[in-house]
DNA sequence: GCCGTTTTCGGCCCGACTGTTTTCAGTCG
């Protein structure tokens, strides 16, 4: 969640419309739904604003001529009311009378419902009763025994955000998706290994695998006999840092460095990426919660609480429909149910032994859980068109690795020994440009010792050559793209290189403009005729900085425009896990328009080839087969298409 | 606020847990 203090309505800068981006309005739409759930607006009409600020991001085509062209309304989600809110945003830069609610609206309110426990209903209580309105405020009155006499509080809630109110100072939201896959990976490990636990298996939106992960979700199988020594022994577990709640059916932690295994289980992730998953992770905390069904019940609960919330609502529509309802017990008939809840209602249930079963029930077919989040992957499982997702074996090199010719720590011949290890065919160099400095020093390779490093590339070649090894390397850049779209380098120098990764690195300009100069600066560079492949497209860090403002959707079309005439423009996706950008909401139109997707590791030594785990689940996310990546493709086919 | 081959009004996914209550509202996912 953004700061408080960055709550406020964006001003126009531009004399003629647009005046506002998507980007924008989505944002004010999404605060908007905050706003008015503490304001006590009704709750469908939260839901409205939550829904249309969806519907706006995921929108595709250019927002003015939507509106231009009057079809604002028939984007499903956007209607009378706030399809005229977007319209006056974009034509007039004004916003009506969201002006009101953000003035009315106490600022700290927002702040207050990160607290665990205390959300919008109780927050505005609070705000009218006692005038609380920060954080501060809150904790002054909870230790002045100022809230518990008030109706409906009591001294537990009193302690309770007390103790939110220390713990949201600890704990900082999501995670990256290695930390919670090191913590989730070693909590299934664990739960696994007590006796009597029939399955478990990690669900959430770690399951999906989103580049970050809120709090962890596992579902645990066995029979309701062996439930209560089950859940003693989770208690004892090594590394929970505090019990949020403890029930029957589900149990809420927190857990810190100790709970993380020595080797963890994923298909794909070896080894040698676990230890680096758990190094990573060791000063990190995140919420797990654990949910203990009957084994008949697993299947539907895995499902339930691998959401996504979109995914499971849509899942709920459908079964609708079919005079069904279905919920996290089971899939049974809305009449025979009847006012019963819960297991209760499920009680008879339709037998699904797997997740594939319930689908089926639905008419639909299995959904890879990376696909769940309502982005079309309903209709594809209903009409049998899901794509044929990639995998990490698909993939046969990577083109953007640096070495310590620029600041990578291994020489070419270890990187290259590594990559032949994990079964590539070739590896693109892509150190860094001579313009690149951090903090004063120069790191990347100037012009005139770009003849060295190809020299010794091309004696490497030569050797495995003779020695007939099916291995070669590219010789490449990591060229910096200048704030006007020019890039580093001459243009002899760029051409006597097999590829040029073009990225932007000094984000300081990129950041401080508009998203229609920085994508006008972008398309200049990729437009160049020795720009070949476009690097960590918006520069974000993951939990760390966003990225610069820029319009991915045009860039993209740009970008497919230039491939339909016969020439190569690839997009990454950075796989390294503090980056994964290009993000993978972009993907599947990357895909449409033919744009060809490279999963880079951005190593800087030899394990970090290995990152590309990493952008192989985002890929798939976004939901990309083999034949839409670059580098799935064999050393002859890239030599054909580099002209090499 | 959005949506609609049964509807332009009356719905809008479903349930566990908690704390404050004595039947329920709020919160969370």
């Amino acid at each position: 969640m953004a700061k408080v203090s960055g709550w406020s309505l964006p001003k126009a800068r531009n004399s003629f419309p647009p005046h506002m981006t998507k980007t924008q309005i989505a944002t004010v739409l999404e605060q908007s739904a905050i706003l008015l759930e503490l304001d006590g607006a009704n709750k469908f009409r939260v839901i409205a604003y939550q829904n249309a600020s969806r519907a706006l991001s995921s929108l595709e085509e250019d927002l003015l001529n939507a509106i231009q062209e009057k079809r604002i309304t028939e984007i499903k989600g956007i209607g009378k009311g706030i399809g005229g809110l977007i319209t006056e945003a974009v034509l007039e830069g004004t916003w009506g009378g969201l002006n009101a609610l953000y003035d009315r609206v106490p600022k700290g309110l927002v702040e207050m419902i990160g607290i665990p426990g205390l959300g919008p209903k109780r927050a505005r209580q609070l705000y009218e009763s006692l005038r609380i309105d920060s954080i501060e405020s809150l904790k002054f009155a909870c230790k002045n025994d100022q809230i518990s006499s008030l109706p409906g509080f009591g001294k537990k809630s009193q302690e309770k955000y007390l103790e939110g109110i220390e713990l949201l100072r600890r704990y900082q939201g999501r995670s990256r998706m290695d930390i919670g896959l090191a913590y989730g990976h070693a909590l299934e490990k664990r739960i696994m290994n007590i006796p009597k636990v029939v399955k478990a298996q990690l669900a959430g939106s770690a399951r999906r695998r989103r580049e970050t992960i809120g709090d962890l979700d596992i579902v645990l199988g066995a029979n309701i006999e062996d439930h209560s020594k089950i859940i003693q022994e989770i208690m004892n577990f090594p590394g929970i840092a505090e019990v949020k709640g403890q029930g029957s059916s589900k149990i809420s932690l927190i857990l810190e460095a100790d709970m993380l295994a020595e080797t963890i289980n994923v298909s794909g992730i070896d080894a040698g990426l676990a230890e680096s998953l758990i190094e990573r992770s060791v000063d990190a905390t995140i919420d797990a919660q654990i949910r203990i069904v009957n084994p008949e019940s697993f299947p539907f609960t895995l499902a339930y609480f691998t959401g996504s919330k979109e995914h499971n609502i849509r899942m709920r529509q459908i079964a609708i429909e079919k005079g069904l309802r279905l919920n996290e017990f089971g899939l049974f008939s809305e009449k025979d149910a009847g006012d019963k809840i819960g297991i209760e209602a499920a009680k008879n249930t339709l037998i699904c032994s797997n997740e594939s079963d319930i689908y089926q029930h639905l008419g639909l077919k299995w959904v890879p859980p990376e696909l769940r989040e309502d982005m079309g992957e309903i209709e594809a499982a209903k009409i049998n068109n899901l794509p044929n997702l990639v995998e990490l074996q698909d993939l046969k090199g990577s083109f953007h690795n640096h070495t310590i010719a620029s600041d990578g720590s291994a020489t070419l011949e270890e990187m290259s020994n590594y990559a032949m290890k994990i079964g590539w065919e070739y590896l693109g160099i892509a150190d860094h440009s001579e313009s690149l400095n951090i903090g004063g020093k120069t790191i990347g390779i100037p012009s005139n010792e770009i003849p060295k490093q190809k020299l010794e590339i091309d004696e490497l070649n030569i050797k495995w050559k003779e020695e007939d090894v099916n291995f070669r390397i590219f010789h490449g850049s990591e060229c910096d793209i200048m704030s006007d779209g020019s890039l580093d380098y001459s243009e002899e120098v760029r051409s006597s290189l097999s590829h040029i990764v073009g990225s932007v690195h000094a984000l300081g300009s990129w950041r401080n403009r508009d998203e229609y100069t920085n994508t006008e600066a972008l398309i200049k560079a990729i437009e160049d005729p020795t720009f070949t492949i476009l690097g960590h497209p918006t520069g974000r860090i993951l939990q760390g900085r966003e990225g610069f403002p820029i319009d991915m959707h045009a860039i993209l079309r740009r970008m497919g425009e230039i491939n339909s005439e016969g020439v190569l423009k690839a997009v990454e996706i950075n796989a390294s896990p503090y980056r994964l950008d290009m993000d993978w909401r972009l993907c599947k139109y990357a895909k449409e328009l033919g744009v060809p997707i490279c999963i880079n590791p951005d190593a800087h030594n030899p394990e970090g080839l290995k990152d590309v785990w990493f952008g192989t689940q985002i890929a798939r996310k976004g939901w990309l087969e083999s034949k839409d990546i670059l580098n799935t493709k064999t050393v002859q086919e890239i030599e054909n298409l580099l002209g090499q």
